[in-house]
DNA sequence: AAACCAAAAATGTGATCACAAACCTTAACC
DNA sequence: GGTTAAGGTTTGTGATCACATTTTTGGTTT
């Protein structure tokens, strides 16, 4: 078992509330979501199901429904495994998260209320918190909820899922920026984003949000961090 | 057996090289895209199974992955359906389509080169033909082959799951649409976009396939049919 | 020593079964 | 008569099993 790298899954309480394939998709999702699933890694139903210690069943549902979501991809042989990237892929996905978000920001606007506002402003302080206390991960959930909370205040929106979609397929590779992106001083966009929202400006808002995302994976700047990360993807385990 | 109208599902030859459950799936998301199935119908797996004559296994996958797929809606009673749709859903499933399909064709503009545009002609003419046919249901299949070849060109694309998730939540109000636009005179967008194409002219290409979309949907113009047929979709069998 | 091939182990797919929750029907009751 | 409560039925979930295909292994040949 040396050529099978091990797989380490953060496993959360299991609340009885959910079924156990929605447990399973949940958990899955994260240790995708913050690379701890190597990119190529080939994953079989029954190896996740005695790691995760519940039937084969449940752990089908999962690896199918987040392949559907492009979290992972079955190849022709039938294999599940987390997509290797390209550094033109990212790029392209990152182009998507701009064209897209900037769009869900814009139509969102109109239905943003003091309620909300005041949502968006509280996730902008725990955001500085969490970023004086150098909790990058802290920071890098805070951060998704705050794209959130302002693209659901939309209450006919169709794209989160979209976006969650890419935010998936960026999530393993942005860990590996973020960390890097320490030493990086960041300008706080989100500021910019609420004063364009305060006075309904829906381009400046589109400018903060492209911003926001563009500065968030500002190591695609330094292209030989982004293509070592790929290359090691891109040699991991056959 | 009246409130639980008859579900009537187009079944294609089963290929042994595809499993069955892409098969089921395949079907599944046919029926759904062309409106076969009624807006907010109940779908239990062992009725499926029943009219599809497979056992309930491979339809609970498809079911799921188009879940995933934002094709069907999963509610709280774990109740599966075709979503039912609003007028402003359907503005926002139309505004995405523009953002995200506007944005994917810029993206491949740089890489259509002689034998691409040459498939898009030729694509170009079959919608032609089948126009004056009056096949309408040949001319909508085209015409996603069309807007598919055109983004495909993008060797790393990753917008087209997204794009096909909204083109699978529109295409069963999308059926109304054309079914009243055939007395509409159709200008060809495609020329537009290819004449764009030619030139390189992105923005030019952007604002082609935004009105070809635009247009694909133009009866959103007249609300009272958008609104007759939301009205059935939302007092359908509850 | 490298390449090839057959046997063995492991894997995904699909079927069937058990069970608890949800749904529908029917009957009693206000 | 309309509402509620309890019964039986249907449904989704999850477990287990069988089988064909794939992957790995171990031995053989060039």
């Amino acid at each position: 078992m040396d050529k099978k790298s091990p797989i380490e899954i953060t496993l959360t309480e299991r609340d009885d509330a959910v079924t156990i394939t929605q447990w399973v998709y949940q958990t899955l999702r994260y240790a995708v979501m913050n690379g701890q699933i190597l990119p190529g890694r080939a994953l079989t139903i029954r190896e996740l199901a005695r790691i995760l210690d519940v039937s084969p069943m449940p752990v089908r549902e999962a690896l199918r429904q987040l392949a559907a979501e492009n979290a992972l991809e079955i190849q022709g042989n039938r294999r599940v495994m987390v997509p290797r990237m390209t550094a033109m892929k990212f790029n392209e996905l990152c182009e998507a998260r701009i064209a897209i978000e900037s769009h869900a920001a814009a139509r969102a606007l109109p239905y943003i209320d003091a309620t909300r506002l005041n949502q968006l402003r509280e996730l902008d302080h725990l955001i500085d918190v969490a970023q004086e206390q150098g909790d990058l991960e802290q920071v890098s959930i805070l951060n998704q909820n705050f794209h959130r909370a302002l693209y659901t205040a939309n209450p006919h929106q169709v794209t989160l899922p979209l976006i969650e979609s890419l935010w998936l397929q960026l999530g393993p590779f942005m860990r590996l920026a973020t960390s890097k992106l320490e030493e990086h001083y960041l300008i706080d966009r989100h500021n910019e984003a609420m004063s364009a929202i305060e006075k309904q400006d829906a381009f400046a808002l589109q400018l903060a949000i492209t911003a926001d995302i563009r500065e968030g994976i500002a190591f695609a700047g330094t292209p030989e961090l982004l293509h070592s990360f790929i290359e090691q993807s891109t040699h991991a385990v056959n």
